[in-house]
This record gives C-alpha cells, structure tokens and sequence, in this order.
DNA sequence: GACTAAACGAGACGGTACGTCGAGTCTTTGT
DNA sequence: ACAAAGACTCGACGTACCGTCTCGTTTAGTC
C-alpha cells in the first residue's frame, strides 16, 4: 500500500505521531475505496494502518471526522493546469490531465467518496465542492485569456465551459460505469469548444437572474 | 369422495400481504433518500411502515434484498419519450422531463441511491445501468429518426447525443450539488444539437476501434 | 345468530377432535422427555402430532396449559397396590412395581417433568402432589392392615414408612444418577420395615405438635 | 470461576472484570431460583447485574456456559463434615447441617437447578454428580471410623447409609414439597443408623457384582 | 345423500429474546 | 505521566419461537 501525498505538512507537535497519522489517513481511503463510506470499519482501519483502535479515536473524535479528514488531504491534491496560449489544446490537455488523474488511485479515492454516503457529511461535501471549485477557479484565468485574446465569444462564462467539459466524464463514472479514456477527454473538450464558440456558454444562460 | 383438485401447482392464498410489501418498500425509499445507505435502519423502515422487523425480514432476506428490490421496483418507472418530428424540440422537452424527474420524489430517491454506498450491490448496479440504458435505448429511436429525416448529421450516434445532454444535469446533481431547472435542460439540449451538427457525435467518436 | 334448537345450547360434537387431542397430548410428553421443558416448542409438538400450530392453540391457551393437561393425564396413571396380608412381601412388591414404572416410558416421562422447570407451573405442581398423594394414601390401608395385625408397631404412621421406601429410590433418580434396580427396592424396603419395627416412624416424628 | 493465582508471569492484567464476573454470576443464580432455567433470560440477568447484555456474552459463549459456570460455582461450597467420634451425634449433626444449607440460599439455588432443565446440561449434571459425591467421600471416613472403632456392624458401606440418611430430605423437597425441618433429619438418622445395625447397608447390597 | 357448521390447514403478523458485530467511552496497567 | 490494551455500554443486526389473526378447506353429524 502505498502513502498517499503527504500534501501540505500539517505542524503537529506529536512528535513520532505523525508516521501514525498518515498510516491511519492512508488506511482510512484504502478502505474506503475498497469497501465504500456504508462497511467502513474502524477495526480494520486500525488493523490495516498497524495501530489500536483507541489510539485513532485519540486523534479523531468519531468515524466522520475521521473521513473527513482522510478526505480534505485528498482535496488538496493538485492538477496542473495546462496554459500555452492555445486554448483547443489547453482544454484537450486539461481533460485528459483530469482523466488520468481520475483513474489514478487517487482519483479514485475521491471517486469512491463521491459515489459514498460519505458524502452526505456536510464536511466531506465542502470539500469535494473545495476541490471542485478550486480547480475551475484556476482553471478559469487560463478560458478568460482566451476569450480576451479573441479564441472565443465574449462573455463565454469559463465556469460554464468547464463544467460542459467535464461534464461527460463524470457521468460515465458516476452513472453509467463506462471506460474513460483519452477519447472521451477530447471530444468532450471538442464538444465544449463548439458549444462556447456558438455562443451558448455564456453565463447568462446558466445562471439566470434571481 | 371428492376429486383432487386439478394439478399439483398451489395458487397462494397472498393475504393482505402486498399492502405491507409496498408500505415497506415505500419506507425504504423514503429512509434511502434522507438517510442514504449507510446509517439505513431495519427497524426505522419498519416503523416508518408501521410494520414489525420481523415482517421485513419474513419478505426479505437481509437488508440488501431490500434495498435492492426497492431501487429495482423504482428503476421500473418510466419517462415519457417526446416525439414530435422536430428533433430541437424533443431534445429540449427530454432535457426537461428528466430534470423534473429528478427533482420528483421517485427522481430524488434514484439519485439518493446513485449517490450511495448501495450502488455497490450488484444487483443495484444493474438495476442502475438497466435504468439508463432503457432510457436511452428508447429516446435513441427518436434520435435516428431526426437523422434519417435530415436533421441531424448522418453517422450520429443517438446514445452519444443523449449522454451529451444529460450529462450536465447529473454533474450539477451529483457532483457540484447546483440547483438544476429547465434552463440548465435547455441549455444543455443546445449544446448536444450544436455538437451533434458539428459532427462530433458520431459512433466512432466514442467507441474507437480497439 | 343461534339457531334455536330443541334441548340445551350444547355445541355439536363433531368429532375427530378427540384423535387430535390425544395425539397432541402424547406428543407433548414425547417432546417433553426428550427436551425437558425448556426447549419445548409448539411447532416441534405440531409436528410430531401431525397437526398446525394452529389446532394446539385453539385447543390449549398457551404451552403452559398444555403441558399442564398433558402431566395431569399421565398422573392419572394407577400403579396396582399389592396386597397379600404379608406386609415384607408387599413392600418389596410396592417398591419393586414403582421401580418398574419408573422405568418405563411412562415414568420417565413423569421424571422428567418432575425434574424440569415445568414442575414450576402451579397446575403441575398440584398434579405432581396429587399422584403422590394418591399413591400413598391407596398404600396406606395395606400398611395400617398389617399394623392391626400386629406385623407393625402400633401407632406406626404408613405415609412415613412409605415414604421411607420411596426415598432412596427417588434420590438415585433425580440426585445421584444411578440407576434403579429391583435391589434397589428390596433394600429400601427391608430399611423401611427395620425402622417402622424400631418404632422410628411414628406420625409423631415427622409430625410434631407445633 | 477462579481465576488462576498469579504466578510468576501474568498473562492476563485482568481489569476490574473480576467484580463484574462475580456481579453476573450471582444474578445468574438469583435469576435462576427465582424463575428457573426456562425462563432465564440473559438480558434480565444483565439488567440485575447492572451490566450490558454483551459483556456476558463476551465472557460466556451461551446461557448454557452461565448457568454451568453459575453451578459449578455454586458446587463448590462445603459443608463441615462433623466429627466427634460419636457416629449417633455425627449423623444427626451431618443430616441438621444438610437441612440447614438446603434452606439457605446457596441451597436454594442448588435445589433450583437439581429440580430445573439446567440439569440436562452435561456440565451441570457433572457438577451435580460431583457436588454429592465430594460430600459423600469427605463423610466416608467418618462412617469408616465408626465402623473401625465397632460402633457399627463390620461391612457397612459408607455410602449407602449416608444415602439413606440424605434420602428422605431431597425427598421432601423435590417430590413432595413438604417443609423439611431438623426432626427430619433427625428421624433420617437414626434410620440410617437402625438399618446400619441390622446389617442391611453393606456395599453388596447397593452395588451387585456386574 | 346433501347441508351445514365446527374443526382444521396454512401462513402472515406483532412481539420477545437470542447471540453477534461494531461504535465510541472508560479503566487499568506497564514502562 | 501517559499511552497501549482491552473491557465496558449501547444500538442494530438477523434468527427462532410465541401466541394471534384471517383466510380457505375438510369432515362429521343432522336433515
């Protein structure tokens, strides 16, 4: 089993406790991809990261924090995104860099999550929006630069264009259970572009006045 | 003496039996959606259905079955497919009848179990897969229709369109938790057709060659 | 709605019921044997009977009251009471013939209810007391004959020395587990008459004034 | 159950268990000659313990491993065994303290179990068999004594006078429910010690050749 | 010999207790 | 002094049997 990322160094003054906690965090989403968010065992997260069931609920108060946390670790895990100027081949490059990243075992970790009751605590959905949003969020400069620089329509909502993007990824993932490959990322960036430059995708349309 | 009654088969005497078999399953749903997989109760069902454990246990062999005979008996519901020869109309009024739908109760009870650890039984999983697939296989015809009529490219793929349609309505639901109305149907049956007369729709968009 | 009919409102005897009963009654005490009461079940007695549930329950309020009726039927069983005007052969005879009782099914089967938490059922209780008392108080004639004779002490007291007799073979029974031979009895009751002729078993003894 | 005595290396720090064990136990027997082994009920054993339900079970693997484990307990209380080299004195004093512990609640609950299905465990029947035989050979030599110092007849079986001395007090308390005093015991004495005298207990008697 | 009403077969149901599993808390002990 | 070990409370699981209920189906006694 490998450790996930250690991602940004949480300073906790714990001493030789933090190997403990990234074992417990690692073993907390091996689990929970493996058997989902319902079947979760605190038990076997013990056993499986080397360590007694009260020394988790020392550092956790319950199993949701505990998943939580598991998951906000995994949030924080970053995407390059690709910015040359080009914009056809920023947004092929940004959804194959998504595909690949979503069938990593990180991705899916965060698959398994989505696809879990986990999801319901409110935690893990800030989280999951937090990544969501974090990455159209810098995602979004490189679209507009485009738009600016005449590759597409003005008032192109770079949100909107994204979210098309992506859009059929998710749900052969989510809902259909169908092979994502490279394919699927390129023409789903071809549809998105095609929709943007016949002026669908303005924000407008997708976020109506109240 | 009186002659055997014809034949060995027994017809069962079913009393008030299926007056429970739906309170429960009803309740099933019911705890699905506000509860989710995890955290479901055998005993809150059967209060909710003013039913006694047992009973549910009598009809249903664990709580599997049961989660899994409701979602099956749910995935039996089916959506009017419109069909009026104008291929932008049909595709505008699909995208509105699955958002209303989905945010009808029976809609809200199938993404509650899409978005849940029960997706992980088997037989929920093709309940799932059984419930799309009947879908677009018969949205698909309509599709073809318009094609063969000219409205749509030659080579289209009816499944590819459809899935382009609907997937930004499952993106918003199960991954970014937006609201979803008819103008995110209508938007997203705009940019399926401009994709679809881009030609980017076609069989072999999707399913490349191995 | 009565229909009136001449002579008392007696219920038809329709009448299989009678071989049911039986039945059911015999079953009870078969399971009764080898189960004790503790793990007694309807359903197993049903079985064995050949008979629903059903048909016990409508006969019999509940377990209690069956295995009540059925002990009640088995204390009902009489055991001959010899008497040949020799009060040594007597004893030994009475002894012998409850040693040979005990032994067959039908005393294992009063065994077993007097060394079972059914003997807790007041009903049964009573029963139990009942068959002793009955059987003492049809042998005491025997033993206060012979005291008229002058084959006993007078003021020998006959339940005293039968119980005497009986003791010893009751013990091997439910305490010690030994089995029950016919010198078991001969023993007992030589121990019997030695102690009524040392004049030990008078009424008194076991029954001080207060 | 007694724990084993600490030696040199302590394999088990046992907790504060050990009052909880002694805690279930003796609600076990409360429970048991209250209501009897049908009847018994490990929750209610539980709720007068003051202890959950799954504590027992994790210390017992059944309701028949407790009550075993109650009983043995319980078998291993003693009863003085008096020995003043007088065997008249000795006997009555044998039956009165025989009396004395039937009456007490310790003997109580034996009687409980004697006279319950509990009896059918093997265990149980073991410890049962094993409480009347220690007794039995811990008197023994008295007996023997008595008959060495030629207060009784040479060839007189220990065992079966002190069955026969024990033998009408269970009587009366299993099978007749009659009140059992200290004139009981006395009367059974020196019935015993009658028959002794006339030769009728040798082992012969009660133990034919095979 | 047909009618009719009691008795029966069948089985679902509410309910109690079983024995098991896991969550989360608390206590004892070793170092 | 403090953390490891594990015993404890609590709640739900899925099972067995109790005793009740309601249907239909015999079956025996009367007409």
């Amino acid at each position: 089993m490998q450790p996930v990322s250690a991602g940004p160094s949480r300073p906790r003054p714990v001493g030789r406790g933090a190997k403990v906690h990234r074992a417990v965090l690692a073993a907390t989403l091996a689990e929970l991809t493996e058997t989902g968010y319902a079947g979760l065992t605190v038990e076997n997260i013990a056993k499986r990261a080397g360590v007694h069931k009260t020394t988790i609920y020392r550092r956790w108060q319950d199993r949701e924090r505990l998943v939580t946390d598991a998951v906000i670790d995994l949030a924080a895990s970053t995407l390059p995104i690709p910015d040359s100027h080009d914009i056809d081949a920023d947004l092929r490059a940004f959804g194959r860099g998504l595909v690949g990243w979503l069938n990593s075992p990180t991705g899916q970790a965060v698959l398994a999550v989505l696809a879990s009751d986990a999801a319901r605590l409110p935690q893990v959905a800030k989280a999951k929006q937090r990544l969501f949003n974090d990455r159209i969020g810098r995602a979004a400069p490189v679209v507009q630069a485009a738009v600016d620089r005449g590759q597409l329509p003005v008032g192109t909502d770079p949100a909107a264009l994204l979210k098309t993007l992506i859009a059929p990824i998710y749900l052969r993932l989510l809902v259909t259970a169908e092979p994502v490959t490279e394919t699927t990322a390129d023409t789903a960036a071809q549809v998105a572009l095609t929709a943007a430059r016949a002026g669908l995708l303005t924000g407008a349309a997708h976020q109506p006045a109240p």
